[in-house]
DNA sequence: GTTCCTGATGAAGCGCGCAA
DNA sequence: TTGCGCGCTTCATCAGGAAC
């Protein structure tokens, strides 16, 4: 799905804000508009550098596509396990939801991160990201051609995107060491569930391209599965190629909730 | 009128070379 | 080895045009 959508610049309003978003997650509450939270922030006081402008922009551009989607389910979720998942586990998961909102970096991730990591390489450049962009453009994943300061910027981003969420070296650098990075059992079990009560089925579902974020083919995702059977999270009874999963939570609201008590 | 998308610009930080 | 200065890169911020 998020392979066919075009490619944008919508990273460059900000690239990981982990710590702005766990800001914006506090003040926010279940309906509250973008424009309602844009008036919440100003008024709390949490933002005293940011100018107004700048604050709509993070909130509009990027804290809503990320995590006010599908009647704010995300944010909802990010705000009940944000108090008690350390920052290293929240990142994972808005990891994901920031791909989802922005194919281009979900993409680069899956056909360039892992692939060089996978590929036993140490680090990676902005160089790199160009070449990704350039044949992102190529392929017509671009609405148009982007100019070559474009091409440069949103280099930039998917490669500081990825140190913000810790795939990456963090720092202002062109070439960033590849850091060891694995899906923690609190984001696969969310991610699991989230798949699952999207309507994907058990097989399917261990394919999907939200795994490979974090580098997970089809048996890794098993394996993972197996891993949070043993926690009671779910039920996995694999005969060869036929997989059943049992699912002990029927929404992602009782699962954040026995998440938060874990 | 509002939202989305893209481009431009400036501040801050970093790295490198060079002189002392 | 240290300190300084310069140039480059990154990121935040803002603005304007296009689309709806």
């Amino acid at each position: 799905m998020a392979a066919t959508m075009r490619y944008t610049t919508q990273l460059g309003a900000g690239l990981g804000l982990v710590d702005e978003t766990k800001t914006l997650l506090d003040l926010w509450t279940p309906g509250m508009s973008p424009s309602r939270l844009h008036q919440a922030a100003l008024e709390s006081g949490d933002f005293p550098t940011v100018s107004a402008r700048r604050l709509r922009n993070i909130i509009v551009e990027s804290f809503a596509p990320r995590y006010l989607v599908s009647d704010g389910a995300p944010a909802r979720h990010l705000k009940t396990l944000s108090r008690v998942l350390p920052t290293a586990d929240l990142s994972q998961l808005m990891l994901i939801f920031t791909s989802r909102a922005n194919p281009i970096l979900g993409d680069f991730i899956r056909q360039v991160y892992w692939v060089r990591y996978g590929a036993g390489d140490t680090s990676l450049t902005n160089e790199d990201a160009r070449a990704f962009v350039e044949r992102a453009i190529d392929d017509g994943k671009m609405l148009k051609r982007w100019s070559e300061k474009t091409v440069s910027r949103v280099s930039g981003y998917l490669t500081g995107c990825c140190a913000d969420y810790g795939l990456l070296e963090p720092g202002a650098k062109r070439s960033r060491r590849i850091l060891p990075f694995r899906i923690a059992a609190p984001v696969a079990a969310y991610l699991a569930y989230d798949l699952h009560l999207a309507g994907i089925g058990d097989n399917t579902l261990l394919s999907h391209a939200d795994w490979a974020l974090f580098g997970l083919g089809r048996e890794d995702v098993l394996a993972e599965l197996k891993r949070l059977s043993l926690q009671g999270l779910l039920i996995v009874q694999a005969a060869g190629d036929v997989i059943r999963i049992s699912w002990t939570h029927p929404t992602q609201e009782a699962l954040c909730d026995v998440l938060t008590q874990g």
